[in-house]
Parts: C-alpha cells; structure tokens; sequence
DNA sequence: TTAATTATTGAACGACGTTCATTATTTTTC
DNA sequence: GAAAAATAATGAACGTCGTTCAATAATTAA
C-alpha cells in the first residue's frame, strides 16, 4: 500500500511532522487574524502575513492555496470557539423553526462584532468551488444549518421529501445572500432581515404546486 | 449645473461620442465572445482582448472595470438576444408559479448550451458588489424575475406582504446556487433541480410560523 | 477659434497565485 | 544506529489582474 497517505484511521497518534504543522497552522491563523483584525482583510497581503509569521510567502500558500481560504479557516476557528457559548441556548427552544430562528438571533449578534471579516468571507462562501476537496468539507455554518434542520424533520416540522444537505444549503444561500446585503447597505438591520429571510425560506413566497 | 453629467433625459440624440462608444462596446463584446467561446473565459486575458478588439488595455478596463464585468455585458447581450423567443412562450402558462416554472424550463435548454460561461457569470453574480453603481443595475435575469413575480402577485398567486425585490432576489440566489451545484456536480440534470428548487422557493421548507 | 471635457495610450506598479530547482527535515527501511 | 525515500520549506522568477500617472488626441461648449 501506498505510504505516503495511509486510511485516516485517526486514532493513530499524528508524528512529529503533522503535530508540528497543526502547531504552524494555529501560529498562522493566530498572526492572520491579528492582522486582518488591525487593518482589514484586503489591506493585508499574503506576504505580509509570512513575513509576521516568519514563513515564506510559498509555505504560506502551500497550506492556504488562496488567501480566502486563510480567512475561513480562521472564521471557522472562531465560530468553533463560540459554539460552547451558543449551543445550550439553544435547547431552550423547540426543534424546527424556533431552534433555529434562535440560533439566527444569536448569530446575528455574533456577526456584528465581526463585520470586518464578514463582507469578504460572505462573498467567498457565496461563490466558492475552486478549493481543493479537503476544503470543500461541510463549513461551520453549513454544519450547523444541517444539525438544526434535521432535527425539525425529525420533529415533524420540516418537510422530510428533501435530502437535509438540499435544505441546509437552500438555507445556507440564502443566510449568505442576506449577509451579503445587509453588509453593503447599512440601512438594513441584520436581525430583521435574517427573520424575514427565516420566514421565507420556511413558508415559501406562496405559489401551489 | 455641472456641465458633464446631464440629467441623463434620454431622448435628446446622443453626440458622436455616445455613438461611437456604443458601437465600441459591440465591437469589444463581439470580440470577447469569439474568444470565450473559442477558448473559455479564463484562459483569455484581459491583454488578449484588447489587442484582438485594437484597444489598449487601460481603455478596455476603462470600459469593463473587471473582467467579469465584460463577462456579463456579454452575456446579457446573449440573453436580450434570446428573450424575443422565450417571452410568448410565457403567455401561455398562467402568471404566478405555473410561469416562472416555463421559464425555468426554458431557461435550463438556453443554458445548456452555454455551460462554458455560464459557471464564472454564475459566480461572479453570486458575489459581486464591488461594481459600480452604473453596473449594479438589474441583471437581466432578476428584472425577469421581478416581472414574473410581479404578475404572480397581482394574480393572487404570490404573497403580498413582502416586496417583489426581496422574492426577486430571494429567487435569483436559490436559482443561482442551483446553477452553481449543477455546474460543479455533472451528476446533476439542470432542469430537475431547477424544478425542485422552484419548489422550495414557492413552498418553503415546510416550517410553521 | 478657444477653452474645457473626456478618451486613449504606453509604461510602470502592487498584489495574487504559480512554477521550479534547491535545500532541509522527517519518516521509513535496512 | 545509518541510508534511502518521502515530504516540507525556501528564494527567485513569472503571468495575470487591476490600478496609477503623465502625456497626447479627440470631442464638445463657449
């Protein structure tokens, strides 16, 4: 068998090689979130980011093949770390719609501290499909999105003639395209948008089949 | 009054300057269009176009701020092209879900052929805002949907208490993530999830309010 | 015709993202 | 342990997008 990429049975305990990449990767993210954070996401260049992460510009992109990838994996690492803080609000409200207009509000109130990372990730996630396959495993978000509509099917509140991974991603774009315009016309509020927008997707615009 | 912005009356005739910058953005569109299609659009650089068309390339970026931008004047040339023949076709499905649903259709065979611009407009619309004012104006496709929404409301087909540009929007980026999966998965058939889609889009997931 | 606007041009530039040959490091195998 | 194979990292150069600038040509307004 091939050597170079064994079965990920991940139990197996990671070398030295990838430990120390898993290290690298958070002092990455650690420098590149600092930065985007001081001076914006487009202000800042890749080789700027190397050069504060003592790397060079082609190691960096060796593990971000393209700088948006760098700030996903830096939005997600965030997102990961506020989900402890979310999640048991959540149980406080009914699986289906309610969970997840919940978890919307909370998300809202989340995102508006983090308006400068938001626009350009927004618009990535909208139109990416150019990652690696690696890269192209479920997002933060979408995860989320799946958890929640499946557990409104199994409570009978979602219809269950759709596969979760159509509805999560119909939820996903249009979560995104809400996103999307309510960071570039500042007279929308975001909570009351992603309601509407909530409201939408649950209750269609009203055509009969 | 500033002398070099009128108020844009529209039937006073055009000078030789319009006119020729008019006949100058058909020639580009032309030549762009022969080079998509010959070689796809990314492998044309911006370089190539304006030798092709005999423009210098800060001219042609003056034109087009951005490539994509190019990218869709041309390809809403091919779409008012179209429309003539896919307007009375229309008329014979009743106005509201039944319409937009024949378009869909109609829509699908044009895109079909045309598959090789179709995944970069696909997602340079699903991102773009950076586009100057003058460019932000109504796609062709969301004027469309605007319209056929529309109708679909006066005929008590569609809700009424949320604006046509909100449903209009909210269409165009359910139908817009729908070409990019397709697109992006051959597995999947145009029309089948374009149906579905619609189907989501006028139903709704099936949530409560 | 003169004066003010606007179009066009070439040349250079910064940034993204890639390629390549070379060197260092880790992992495997003996 | 040491040798060999595989991977990581590097600098330097390159192509493309998109922008800026100063200079020239063409159009319009006076």
């Amino acid at each position: 068998m091939p050597i170079h990429r064994m079965p990920q049975t991940g139990d197996e305990p990671p070398g030295r090689r990838e430990r120390k990449r898993q290290q690298q990767l958070d002092h990455i993210a650690d420098t590149a979130w600092a930065l985007f954070e001081a001076e914006g996401f487009e202000a800042v260049t890749m080789e700027r980011i190397a050069e504060a992460a003592d790397l060079s510009k082609v190691t960096l992109y060796r593990h971000f093949p393209v700088k948006e990838a760098l700030l996903r994996h830096v939005f997600h690492r965030e997102l990961r770390a506020a989900w402890p803080d979310i999640q048991p609000e959540l149980a406080w409200a009914a699986p289906g719609r309610a969970r997840l207009a919940r978890f919307l509000e909370l998300q809202a109130a989340w995102c508006e501290s983090r308006r400068a990372f938001l626009l350009p990730y927004t618009r990535f996630r909208l139109s990416d499909s150019r990652l690696p396959a690696e890269g192209r495993e479920r997002s933060g978000m979408e995860a989320i999105f799946s958890e929640l509509i499946a557990q409104g099917q199994a409570a009978g509140e979602f219809r269950a003639d759709l596969p979760v991974a159509l509805l999560a991603m119909h939820l996903q774009f249009a979560h995104l395209a809400t996103l999307l315009r309510c960071l570039t016309d500042d007279r929308l509020a975001l909570a009351d948008e992603l309601a509407t927008m909530l409201d939408l997707v649950c209750n269609g615009m009203g055509g009969r089949s």
